[in-house]
DNA sequence: GGGGTGCTGTAAGCGTTCTGTCAGGTTGAA
DNA sequence: TTCAACCTGACAGAACGCTTACAGCACCCC
């Protein structure tokens, strides 16, 4: 699942990533409205969640012009304790929820998986691969229906590789997926990561592109 | 199926009659508290919608009447947001299930599905779960149909379980579920209280996911 | 009201598992 | 052949969870 964060408060926003990724979600931030704009419009969202206190154009314009655009990704607004004349003109906009700051990042999770779940009917938060099943909620990944134990770094990689089967993600993408942001570029721990994780899933299932960087076997 | 709503939101109870309705069900509605408690009361329904915030006889004395007069009727509350003691409390007082507002009116159709699907089987609202069974009404867990004795908190957590099954239940939701608000979040209160449950269980019946959280056994 | 009893969270110490680092080996493209 | 990119196994520090002891608290019974 693919989630949009546009919030320009840096703490809050890391809260988020760490939350959300260590629940399975693929976190992408924007830090002012009008990149966060321009990133839902052309590019396709599970879910968004959006402060409406942010730099360049506020969240209600943005969210407005979504909608206007015919978006219909569901929206998750936060605003700040007491301001609720916005969270009104925020549902008014086209907010499928909200919530008021400060949040505990659990309860954005949960809703997170609420409005996709409704979003998508009642879409399974399983992702089939071959004889694997990746369950997001359940936080598993089944081999032949059986369980099988991956830790939660291989987890993270396994879940955003297949969000992302047949295109070739590049190890800084991984990076910026699945550690923390001021992680260190230098090092290789993606790829001693992808070598733990060929050892559960067999060798060939992640395939290196040379210099570019991996791709989720076809094969399945 | 003949379900009766207990809800004084005149929108909110119309969504549910509808979407109930269209799914074949038989929806009676009540708008307060004490019309609510007579008419189940007097009359059998397979299952009850219960709003927690109702005029003239709040829910939960609602529920807790019921129960004390014999009624066995599965009831899922509905709760505002973040009323999280509401809920447990709901559940101590012998609901089924619950629903945090605002919901999706097909999740509804689909637990009450469940609730009575599972109430018919099972005479009593009882969980079984191995050689153990958990009864919602009496706070009563027995093994090999004995007694046993669970602390509240213990009972909490084996509930929290359960009604989880076979998905794995971070330590942050077992914190949201079973404590206060404001708990102190570094605490070890939760592996503490897993220990001592295990201590009654068997140390299998919980299992451990490392970096995730705990699952009960699907070994039964 | 005083003492006992059981419940529960805190804290510290310990073992286990995870995961990034490093060094040295292998691969593949030019 | 050369070189960067990538792989691999060993290792050590960090993170995580378990256990135990303890103290505060509520409750109960005399």
């Amino acid at each position: 699942m693919k989630v949009l964060v546009a919030e320009d408060d840096e703490r809050i926003a890391e809260v988020l990533e760490s939350a959300l990724g260590r629940s399975g979600f693929e976190v992408h931030w924007e830090q002012d409205g009008e990149s966060a704009w321009y990133r839902a419009d052309t590019e396709e969202f599970d879910a968004i969640i959006l402060d409406l206190g942010l730099p360049q154009m506020d969240g209600l314009t943005v969210l407005k012009r979504w909608r206007r655009g015919g978006l219909e990704t569901p929206v998750l607004i936060l605003t700040a304790r007491g301001q609720w004349e916005e969270r009104v003109e925020g549902i008014e906009a086209g907010a499928d929820d909200y919530v008021v700051k400060p949040f505990h990042a659990l309860e954005i999770v949960a809703r997170m998986r609420a409005l996709i779940r409704r979003s998508k009917g009642v879409a399974t938060p399983r992702i089939p691969f071959g004889k694997y099943e990746l369950d997001m909620r359940s936080m598993q990944v089944t081999e032949d229906g059986l369980p099988m134990d991956l830790t939660p770094q291989e987890f993270r990689l396994m879940a955003y590789l297949l969000h992302n089967r047949g295109r070739t993600v590049s190890q800084l993408e991984i990076t910026e997926h699945i550690y923390r942001q001021d992680f260190e570029r230098e090092s290789n721990a993606v790829e001693v990561l992808v070598a733990r994780l060929r050892k559960r899933l067999g060798h060939d299932v992640v395939k290196t592109r040379r210099g570019f960087g991996y791709t989720l076997g076809d094969g399945y």
